[in-house]
DNA sequence: ATGGTTTATTAAAACCATTCTAAACTATTG
DNA sequence: CAATAGTTTAGAATGGTTTTAATAAACCAT
């Protein structure tokens, strides 16, 4: 039942919101449930905001980009940077990497598991490693 | 000497201009001597610009990007994208990935040796590979 | 519930790196 | 040396993102 569904997945987006330790608005209850009901996905703030008023959510653009960080800063969210002058935020958190179609400038996520990184540098004297990411940048094959 | 190293140098920058294909102007052979003439590094427009300022050498903060965009489309440079909003230009063309020092928005790089990327998934169907770049992102470790 | 306090949202303007424009200039070619 | 094809430039424009200052909503103790 899709309207079933929809209000099931506003109450898990307002638990998602709550644990995570963030006021659960209007806002980002429903910024939540566009970003989270579904599969992972890759989404530029201007594509989420454009979605929500699509779906007659009243949001502005300032609060979209407000909310992505802060989604970001608590770990629901992560900034994918393959463009310049255009951040990507990812639904999927967990460990994985990206194939970068630069024609297109869409992302593919790819499975941590595909990617071996047991050969790596040590970190320099006096930081730690915070994340590893490996972007397989691709180009159409000319024929 | 420190005059006859620099003449030498915009000797040598001029022909690797001429050789990649490009008009040796005034503009682009100063840029490529203060590029090359010394270890590799990680630069940014406004950088380059406020360096060629500095030294006397009159150049459009434009001109700056069209010559760091053709350079690196004539491979003489690449381009890095860590952070949203401004673009590194990186003087070292050859296999090789970075640290991102976060705190300080530092690149330093990583010989290809360093790291392992024997496994890798597949290009999809279409595409080919036209690049690989980690980047292990670095935090100050607290003590 | 109520009132008071804190935190969030908003429209609009500001910002800043980058790109565009159209005119002036310069290296190359005939 | 003149023609022409490519380059540089200042200044304006662009576009994504952030700030501002005012309004509104959520929280908390009563």
């Amino acid at each position: 039942m899709v309207a079933a569904d929809r209000s099931e997945s506003a109450a898990t987006a307002q638990e998602r919101v709550r644990v995570a330790g963030l006021r659960p608005t209007r806002q980002r209850v429903a910024l939540a449930r566009l970003l989270f009901s579904g599969p992972a996905r890759h989404v530029t703030a201007e594509a989420l905001h454009g979605e929500a008023s699509g779906e007659g959510v009243r949001v502005s653009l300032a609060t979209v980009y407000n909310t992505l960080h802060q989604f970001v800063r608590v770990g629901l969210l992560r900034e994918v940077m393959v463009n310049p002058g255009r951040s990507y935020f990812d639904t999927n958190v967990g460990a994985h990497h990206h194939f970068f179609h630069e024609t297109s400038g869409e992302l593919e996520d790819i499975d941590a598991a595909q990617v071996d990184l047991s050969t790596l540098p040590a970190a320099p004297a006096g930081t730690r490693i915070e994340r590893v990411d490996v972007v397989i940048r691709l180009r159409d094959r000319q024929p």
